[in-house]
DNA sequence: AACCGGCTTGCATCCGTATTCATGGCTGGA
DNA sequence: TCCAGCCATGAATACGGATGCAAGCCGGTT
């Protein structure tokens, strides 16, 4: 009755066993690396398996074992181009080391408590919430209960894993930047205001004119990472007269080079502007984008050291910044 | 031993049988809809299934029914930010008919074949294929075991479920809108060029110019799907001197825009240009790029109805081509 | 030659839920 | 009041593979 069009059926490992004529267990062990089996037996078994199309039903080795080899992935915006870009990093390096991907889309009115009990029954191995607005109580709660949690690009003040580009030295590298390229009058235009990400940023940012003695004109922001988010703050901005602006994401940047543009203001001759993440679209001539890059290959891969290396307890610190490198191009200096 | 730091165990249907005084089966039923059972023991069971914070486990549910609620997506293009867009909304659609999404995401180098094994071994329920480069085999193969397996915005020869932009109306639509604004020397710059997405674009955009008596002057690819690709095929199709062009999508029609610009040209005073997709930063006011939108939420919509009613087996017709609309912006008329 | 130890292999059992089957109670009709 | 019939419920088993345990095998020792 599984029999298909094809003419195969879909083989259980018993019945394979049956067909080449050893036992069950001889069949899972075969799949099972590090299990004890003759490498005669395994090759007979693997050569069999090829021959009657016979492939392990992950789902039953995941009730057995516990681990389903899935990593639940958690995100809110796909929109801010930034989180695809990792999101994919992230995928291609978790089926590197033979994990899967179980994608999480949290629309603004979804229940996230609901979403999370439904990864929850998935027997997810691990989860990794590349998202800034979901709740830190549900994840405390599914921490506590001894399920690997990392948080990817957000901050948490509750102890959660945390891998993280170095928002503070990318903050103050964009604020030496201006410096040495002799702007005076700094303004700042942020994402979602709420986020310790964001904070962290524009503190930092702050912090550092001030010891650089940069007049620090004001921050604007429409609480969203959106390009018309970037465009209108920075025409609230401009009212300050800064003849340089940091942008808290390139998305919003872009938006802010747009309407700045439209105002008829030079960039960089009138305002220097940099972004931050350093995503494709920043390096497409019409911006050219000075912009602090996230170290997306270095993030990704620390996420899944965190998640293999889990395993062995070895103490991963619980917070990772990782520093990215800042991207030097016209939109700060011309010519380039 | 399953418990937890919280305190809370992961309890199983059999341990919250016994807490409340019923049998496995009766709490088994209490979340199987449609199981006999009373609204009084299934009322019962829910309360104390909250008490003590009983979930069923999906995994040993989908051993038993052999249905996964999952759905693989299989993507191989993520910088095309048409595609995080589509699988947004894709994944956001699936959760709301209670699927989830496991993502599959195809490098240039990974073995294909061995992915779809992969896949296999998860039991998922169906496929969706985001993706133009998969071969057709594997996919067929898979189809004809009787697996459920839709195409989503890509064509293929050998009569899998496909659901797709309707390619041909959007080309005639954009060659009717250059005709309408008088051009006459047309141009064509495509992506992959070896699709079937991309050839039948095409050739309705020839063959529409042809029933208008437009010239079509050329076409360009670089085979690929980038700003670099559209930049430079644009920067070939110049020699041409076209004074339209359409690019097979949003993101080679940005850099198109871009190199025509960087070249002197002006849009749409020299050059028209239209793109398909409508991604998001073809509204951007850098580019106000007219392009055939694809109707996101329909092909979303019709792909979900597809996985859904399958059990049914009523027959939706194999292909299914959704209409989109032609935004038109600034890149072809002015002052808009 | 008897024995010991290590490596293979098979047997039996378990993972947590869905479902079939049998049972017992209850309802309604005569 | 009695019985047919239906529904609610529990017991038992199946789903497909992993693994502890014991048995078998082989070579090397004394």
């Amino acid at each position: 009755m599984r029999r298909n069009a094809a003419g195969r059926a879909n083989l259980t490992s018993r019945q394979l066993a049956a067909l080449i004529g050893v036992s069950q267990s001889a069949v899972s062990r075969a799949f099972t690396p590090g299990s004890s089996i003759s490498p005669t037996l395994r090759d007979r078994i693997l050569q069999g398996a090829r021959e009657f199309g016979y492939q392990p039903n992950a789902i039953a080795s995941m009730l057995t074992t516990r681990r389903s080899n899935i990593v639940g992935i958690v995100v809110s915006d796909m929109s801010n181009p930034f989180y695809p870009a990792l999101i994919g990093r992230l995928t291609q390096k978790l089926q590197g080391v033979g994990l899967q991907s179980l994608l999480f889309n949290l629309t603004p009115g979804s229940d996230v408590e609901t979403q999370l009990l439904a990864i929850r029954s998935y027997n997810v191995d691990a989860v990794v919430v590349v998202s800034a607005t979901i709740l830190s109580e549900s994840l405390l709660s599914w921490a506590t209960e001894g399920r690997r949690a990392v948080l990817l690009n957000r901050l948490s003040t509750d102890g959660l894993a945390t891998v993280c580009v170095d928002n503070v030295a990318g903050a103050r590298t964009v604020a030496d930047h201006f410096h040495a390229l002799g702007r005076r009058r700094i303004g700042y235009v942020g994402g979602l205001s709420q986020t310790l990400v964001g904070m962290k940023r524009q503190n930092a940012f702050i912090d550092r004119l001030a010891e650089l003695n940069l007049q620090f004109v004001g921050a604007a922001s429409r609480n969203a990472y959106t390009f018309e988010a970037g465009a209108t703050s920075a025409a609230d901005l401009m009212e300050r007269r800064p003849d340089a602006i940091f942008f808290a994401s390139d998305i919003l940047a872009l938006g802010g080079i747009s309407a700045l543009r439209a105002a008829g203001h030079n960039i960089p001759g009138d305002v220097a502007v940099a972004g931050f993440d350093d995503i494709e679209m920043a390096s497409w001539p019409d911006y050219a984008l000075t912009s602090y890059r996230q170290p997306l290959e270095d993030l990704v891969t620390a996420v899944v050291n965190r998640l293999s290396y889990a395993d062995t307890d070895m103490d991963v610190p619980s917070h990772e910044d990782l520093p990215g490198r800042l991207i030097v191009r016209a939109s700060t200096v011309p010519n380039l």
